[in-house]
DNA sequence: CATGAATGAGGATTCATTCAT
DNA sequence: AATGAATGAATCCTCATTCAT
């Protein structure tokens, strides 16, 4: 009785593998037709497997929705926004940061769609979850980044939550517009030069009166 | 024989507050469920009509989701964002820009949400209409506005369309992420002292060695 | 607005038949397939309906089942099973209560079969109006008639209760076993005949050495 | 080559014994669930195995169901109901009868609560099968008894069929609508004197005017 | 025009059964 | 012989849409 042909561990590994298998559809359908739209049928078509077999990895449909970013984006980004080598000149690390973030935003087209569809309708706790894993990610590292550059004087002393959010916002609204809404490109620039001008843009501002 | 009751022209305005009320409805309703989610039957309850007489206004479900943007939004937005005044400085005139962007916001939080949920999910046609109905509205407005000032010497020289969304996204971001998001308030500010520190920071940048 | 073209009266008898008629499908097939082996189109097609149709009139396949004896079986009991006219000698009385019952069971031997199928599986408040839909209100009639009797020294001075049920059984199981259970007569007496002799046994007992 | 490790013997042994265990835990979810709510699943792990050995045990679903009675009921209940000593006086014998009865009923109200579910939707053979080996075995050999005491003029000459099935269905109805309808006791009596105020009312009847 | 009952296609989910290991 | 992951048919229920009144 109970003979294990398969090792505990090459059984999880195995098991990890067809999740993932199937969120990897899983996020694709529901960023095409959101959450609502998306069916286990078309799910299951685009994962390989049949639709009993989501079932035995996920509890429900919306169990697939809330392990998106906790399987899919947690460890790139964890792996990317790590309290290092901040000291570099402003210009070179906000520049590097912008350009890491277009990076797993880029990879993640996708999640993002879902999110900004799916976020507004879920319950508090599931919005906290989602929200934690993804844009207050960024967010937060930023802000320590700011309270302790802030600190040093090599930034002028407003609320670095303000920092944070406006320096992240400026790109991330390019980005959103562009690849989430529009679906097209629409300014004649590249992510990198417009990174370039916006980090240009935060640090000594718009107006061109600087010399006076 | 039978003499008309009401004017050609009273019927019509009949007819339209109709719309209006059953699209008030829809937005309430597809904000807080999502397209998909919301039901005509809870529409109709919410308008106060019964499920049928929707059909008498709108081709289908869809249809209401279409007529939102140009039935609720395109009139106050005119309103505001007209090329008249300019002539401020600029310190003023992007505040009170920020602050009428943000007055509509507010009193559409609802249609951001159904916006970002439905707009990537549209097909083209329906997504361009959409989005130039809405954000592309204000993002033009400033992006003319930007194009002027730069040749008047008043800003430096950079892309006018990237002087738009960044100035745009800095708060916009505040706004989605707190009322659409997270859907409560994390940054101790009002946002009237948020636009003036953002107005402050996009055009003197947020460096600290200004003075050097 | 709201010009209703039906009386509300006409609307609720309308609604009133179209429950019944749903029911008494729905009984049809629980008592042929069981609770679980029914199946709602099986139950729409009987009854000459949408499957849809049917969760107009009522909440989900369930509630179906717990209407039964309130809507199907209640009204032809109460008539028959009222605290009349019980100056009969014990034998007619008796003898007239068989009778009653057994038209009533034979009547209703499909919500029998789905009382014997699901109650023992429902939860308790269920299982509680259930019962004292059917088996039980006879058995209560009955109890309430041997208290009366056996104060007036008609019956001898046992348990009401047992009395009640025990004649109650005499004649039941004979129904139920060949109605329910085996599904043919297999004793070569008229139901009138059993009657007779159960109450006659019921009355007199069993032996023979009376005389002694 | 390969030596048998176990006798042909001890084989069929674990088999039967294997068979056992998993009936008894179908016997259980039977008869909490009913048949249709049973599953495989919930059976398996009742009987600590997997889903698959119940397949190299019965060939499927109904295989089990139909199975219980067989393996489950037969011995015992051979065992008690034997044609033996019958010598006693009446009210002793049907007494022993009557909580040997009880006896069985109670060890076995889970089966007794299935056969009451699925009996009325099995088909004619298995539902013959399935009574013989339950109800109808105590109820024939109750027959016989009266047929051979009413030869000896022990008993009334009445239909010694209405004879069995009567007495035991004076107490069976007891046993059953407060075993298996209700789920509790509503009659402040232990079986034992309900047996014996039964007993008493069948031999001798509920009149009080014996005397006359 | 307004109503809301009826419709039935569509989709999430369950679960008996199989079969590779 | 035992396992349990995979399968997919079966089924309950929802809801956009229609249409008779």
């Amino acid at each position: 009785m109970m003979t294990p042909r398969l090792s505990v561990q090459r059984k999880e590994q195995l098991e990890s593998e067809r999740k993932a298998q199937i969120l990897r559809a899983a996020l694709t359908v529901f960023a095409r037709k959101g959450f609502r739209g998306a069916t286990i049928a078309e799910i299951a078509k685009k994962a390989g497997v049949s639709e009993g077999t989501i079932y035995n990895y996920f509890r429900n449909k919306e169990d697939l929705l809330l392990s998106l970013p906790r399987e899919i984006l947690a460890p790139p980004l964890a792996a990317h926004f790590s309290p290092e080598k901040e000291a570099e000149s402003p210009q070179n690390f906000l520049e590097k940061v912008l350009m890491a973030s277009l990076e797993q935003f880029t990879a993640n087209v996708d999640l993002i769609r879902v999110l900004l569809a799916s976020v507004p309708v879920m319950d508090e706790a599931a919005r906290e979850e989602y929200l934690r894993r993804t844009v207050l990610f960024v967010s937060d590292f930023l802000e320590k980044y700011f309270q302790k550059e802030i600190a040093r004087g090599t930034y002028r002393s407003l609320h670095p939550s303000v920092l944070a959010r406006t320096f992240f916002g400026m790109f991330f609204v390019f980005f959103v517009t562009q690849e989430i809404l529009l679906g097209k490109r629409t300014v004649p620039l590249t992510y990198e030069e417009i990174a370039k001008e916006a980090v240009d843009l935060f640090l000594h501002g718009a107006l061109a009166s600087k010399a006076n």
